[in-house]
RNA sequence: GCGGGUGUGGCGGAAUGGUAGACGCCGGGGACUUAAAAUCCCCUGAGGUUUCCCUCGUGUGGGUUCGAGUCCCACCACCCGCACCA
């Protein structure tokens, strides 16, 4: 080895050939190998490639080779979440097509993400635009349908009324939508539906077998199926109405002081017929935000109807008012109001005068205690008639159980699931492929005439669904009766697509979307990995998209991720000025950084260092992958992604960090051309303390990689290469040398393989297709350990024991110790306690 | 608002209830060099002491324990999700 710095700039590339050259990475399904499917979500083509997903498919990757030097045959796919409105903004904004847009955004991202060196198996690659994917998405679409688990229903939109367009929840902005500034409307349109909330119960108890899971995933999914048990009874109305309601606090009905309805309600609507009050009311809770946030943070209003509800138990009037924070979807669209038991409630009662009533206690004294709050918590009934003295949970059965013996009410499980809206009034999603048909009606269409393919000549110069203005798209002819029809002109929301990609990676027939024995082979994903943000839907979805797949016979299994991995984001500090009483971002390119400020680098003038944020292009924090390979090589900013902050946590980028990887990466190329000095790699053993080492590193790293402790496995691979530069030239150190070759392989694999291919004359094949090195246990062990000698649980000696020595021997060894004697200082010794091999505690 | 998470030196972080700060970055000092880059060596939680050590220290306040970053209770701060962004 003449060189003496490793140069990524022809190197990189040149093992990227050799790789593809020797289709070292591609997927053998017919391998007899074990299997490990290792998969990293696929990213949505934005244009470029960031931060976030290089240390996104740094981690998978570092696993997917790791695992094939374990033994494994590994699928590690790649492929482009390519449906979704970011294309059709590009297309109004800068009159593409949407289809040329997301195919250039594609080319250019694999481009960069094969300079980065991932071990992927481009020949499954495909994009969920592809019309061969979304056909075949059609089709299982259609077998959903057949089994009764796709239906259409009336269901609520964001309308904008200038635009003439639905928009998404993150288009409305304090209630008017982002272009046009419009007061935004709701507005029922028919829409499709999938029976997840078939599937509650079973997605929810499946959570339970999930181990390795991250238990927030879980409890997250847990809380949004959100399963309550409860009592649905009905209130009579003075009206003559019967209105039925659900509580999952029967036991604090004595305490309820009002009645509140959905502004869709049906009484509600009822009401507004006469009342041009409670209509206008109506319409002001229509306007304004629809999630969840934004109605529980809303100021709680009503409408006091003037009618009455009889309370079942005492036959008291309580008022029905209509309320902007009951939702028509949850329950019956109806509740009962207990303000003294429900945060809620207790603000709404507070504003509108109805009286807090204390039905539960910490004891039966404190049953007049006032109220200042509602109280949530657990306690006894008091001022509940047959119910007092009582606990939450008997009165809750005790009232359910009257209430069914009388029939006015019955114990009921609701959830909060609700079923999945997968249309979208859009045009670069998958056509959703039936037909509509006005003797007929709704049609699917036929298979053998899939796939539905999206018009190319559309345009975007007018707001609304381009597929519905299409002068003959839509126009076709009905499959039953072949009359003149209408196709279907929504689309597939793009998490319908995301659902079952990794069905098609494992499995790419052309005449079905995935075969069965197939993916039988490689399912489950052993490894998923992405981010937080995908904790509930996607996941959730994937996992209901499996099961009925399952439920219809297509798949052996329910559960499509065995393993799931969320990665922190990469985050960077912003540069700022403020120009004008505006606030100006900077590029980090832009800026130099000095000690502890930074200066512009144009005028050399100083820039606010602001804080460290999820890198953002509004923030202008990001740093550009390609640039920093360009600089330092894929290697190093590998290297980067796997050093220091765990992976579950945030990564903050910063040019000293990056600096600190190149070095290392010029440091072990130093010291890997140093094989052979002191004798030839076969005979270790001559320094034992480095052999103990090298294996005890070996066994550690392949545990943390296993366990995605990246920042660990760095770690210790820094402490074996200061280990190895200290030692003294011999057969040890030249071994450890080529095992360290081996260790850093997964992570930085053109530097591992350059070096592989020169180190000792040159190691066999890649080391891609090498094997790990093994460990051999009897060196895992220390023969000498440390003790500490704590008295009264503070440090005062450590000492060096032989492993394995005696309480009596460990304890008597601490007694000698100067140190502890001068802490002792005479005073009389109660109690010695002693840990094998760690410490020896002396209490006085 | 509801749900979930996080908090340890100047920074990122490590630590089966058992030596807090491994490892990296920044910073300081030195070696090599005509000089620089590169590289190598040493120091680097705070305070006291002055080369022997001592005290304090893991968001805050309590508690359990021989011993708490780790377990329990209460609080504070920040971050994420909330169903049409992907």
């Amino acid at each position: 080895m003449t060189d003496t710095r490793f140069d990524p700039s022809q190197a990189d590339a040149r093992w990227q050939r050799a790789w593809e050259e020797a289709g070292t990475f591609h997927a053998d399904s017919n391998s007899a190998k074990p299997k490990s499917y290792v998969l990293e979500m696929f990213p949505y083509p934005s244009g470029r490639i960031h931060m976030g997903h290089v240390r996104n498919y740094t981690m998978g990757d570092v696993l997917a080779r790791y695992k094939k030097m374990r033994g494994y045959e590994v699928l590690h796919p790649m492929g482009w979440d390519a449906f979704g409105m970011p294309a059709e903004n590009a297309a109004m904004e800068k009159g593409v097509h949407p289809g040329g847009w997301t195919r250039e955004n594609i080319a250019n991202m694999k481009s960069q993400l094969k300079r980065i060196g991932f071990a992927l198996d481009w020949s499954r690659e495909f994009a969920t635009c592809d019309p061969e994917y979304y056909g075949h998405e059609q089709a299982l679409f259609l077998d959903l349908y057949k089994a009764g688990l796709v239906y259409r229903r009336q269901s609520e939109v964001n309308w904008d009324p200038v635009d003439m367009t639905v928009l998404a929840n993150e288009q409305v902005i304090d209630g008017k939508g982002w272009r046009s500034g419009a007061e935004v409307e709701k507005r029922k349109l028919d829409q499709w539906f999938l029976k997840i909330t078939d599937f509650a119960e079973d997605l929810l108890d499946g959570l339970g077998a999930l181990d390795n899971w991250p238990e927030k995933v879980r409890l997250m999914q847990e809380n949004w199926i959100g399963k309550s048990t409860g009592l649905e009874f009905s209130f009579d109305l003075s009206n003559g109405d019967r209105v039925p309601v659900y509580s999952t606090r029967p036991d604090t009905i004595f305490g309820a002081s009002f009645v509140a309805v959905a502004a869709d309600h049906p009484v509600a609507q009822g009401v507004a017929a006469g009342n041009p009050d409670a209509a206008a009311f109506i319409e002001l809770c229509k306007r304004g935000g629809t999630t969840a946030a934004e109605l529980e943070t809303a100021e709680k209003l009503g409408f006091d109807t003037g009618i009455t509800a009889r309370h079942p138990f005492t036959g008291a009037p309580l008022p029905v008012f209509i309320a902007n924070f009951v939702l028509m979807d949850y329950g019956t669209g109806a509740i009962m109001g207990v303000p003294g038991h429900d945060d809620r409630d207790f603000e709404f009662a507070t504003k509108y005068g109805c009286p807090i009533l204390r039905v539960i206690a910490a004891s039966a004294e404190a049953a007049g205690d006032p109220m200042s709050e509602a109280e949530t918590g657990d306690g006894i009934c008091v001022n509940s008639d047959f119910l007092d003295g009582m606990s939450v949970e008997e009165a809750k059965a005790a009232v359910n159980a009257r209430a069914e013996a009388e029939g006015w009410g019955k114990g009921t499980t609701v959830w909060r699931l609700r079923d999945w809206g997968v249309s979208r009034q859009r045009y670069w999603g998958t056509p959703i492929p039936f037909i509509h048909c006005g003797t007929c009606g709704v049609v699917p269409v036929p298979k053998d005439q899939l796939p539905v393919t999206l018009p190319e000549d559309v345009d975007f110069k007018t707001p609304g669904n381009p597929l519905l203005r299409h002068p003959t798209w839509k126009h076709t002819t009905c499959p039953n009766c072949g009359a003149a029809a209408e196709r279907e002109t929504d689309t597939l929301d793009t998490f319908v697509d995301s659902s079952w990609y990794f069905l098609r990676f494992a499995s790419q027939p052309a005449d079905k979307p995935f075969d069965r024995d197939e993916v039988a082979k490689w399912l489950p994903v052993e490894q998923y990995i992405g981010g937080i943000e995908h904790a509930i839907l996607h996941l959730l979805y994937a996992r209901f998209w499996t099961r009925a797949l399952q439920h219809i016979g297509q798949l052996d299994f329910a559960e499509p991720f065995a393993s799931l991995f969320t990665q922190g984001m990469v985050t960077h500090e912003t540069y700022s000025r403020v120009v004008g009483g505006r606030t100006v971002y900077f590029l980090p390119e832009e800026v130099e950084r000095t000690g502890n400020g930074a200066t512009l680098q144009d005028d050399r003038q100083p820039v606010e260092i602001g804080r460290v944020i999820k890198m953002s292009k509004s923030k202008k924090n990001t740093v550009d992958p390609d640039n920093i390979i360009d600089t330092y090589g894929a290697d190093a900013a590998r290297w980067f992604m796997l050093s220091d902050s765990p992976p579950e946590r945030d990564l903050p980028w910063s040019e000293a960090g990056i600096e600190g990887c190149w070095r290392f990466v010029q440091r072990l190329w130093r010291l890997f051309g140093q094989v052979g000095a002191g004798g030839a790699g076969a005979d270790a053993g001559e320094d034992k303390a480095l052999d103990r080492k090298t294996h005890q590193t070996v066994a550690a790293v392949a545990q943390d990689i296993e366990a995605l402790g990246f920042n660990k496995a760095v770690a210790r691979i820094y402490e074996l290469t200061a280990a190895i530069e200290k030692a003294a030239p011999s057969a040890s150190r030249s071994n450890a040398i080529v095992t360290l070759v081996h260790l850093v392989a997964p992570m930085m694999p053109h530097l591992a393989e350059e070096a592989w291919s020169t180190v000792g004359g040159g190691g066999e094949g890649l080391i891609a297709d090498a094997a790990w090195p093994e460990v051999d246990p009897a060196l895992l062990v220390d023969d000498q350990v440390t003790i500490a000698v704590q008295h009264m649980g503070k440090l005062r000696d450590t000492l060096t024991a032989p492993k394995g020595a005696s309480k009596e021997d460990l304890e008597a060894m601490a007694l000698a110790s100067e140190k502890v004697q001068r802490s002792i200082d005479g005073a009389a010794i109660r109690k010695v306690i002693v840990v094998p091999d760690r410490l020896v505690n002396i209490v006085t």
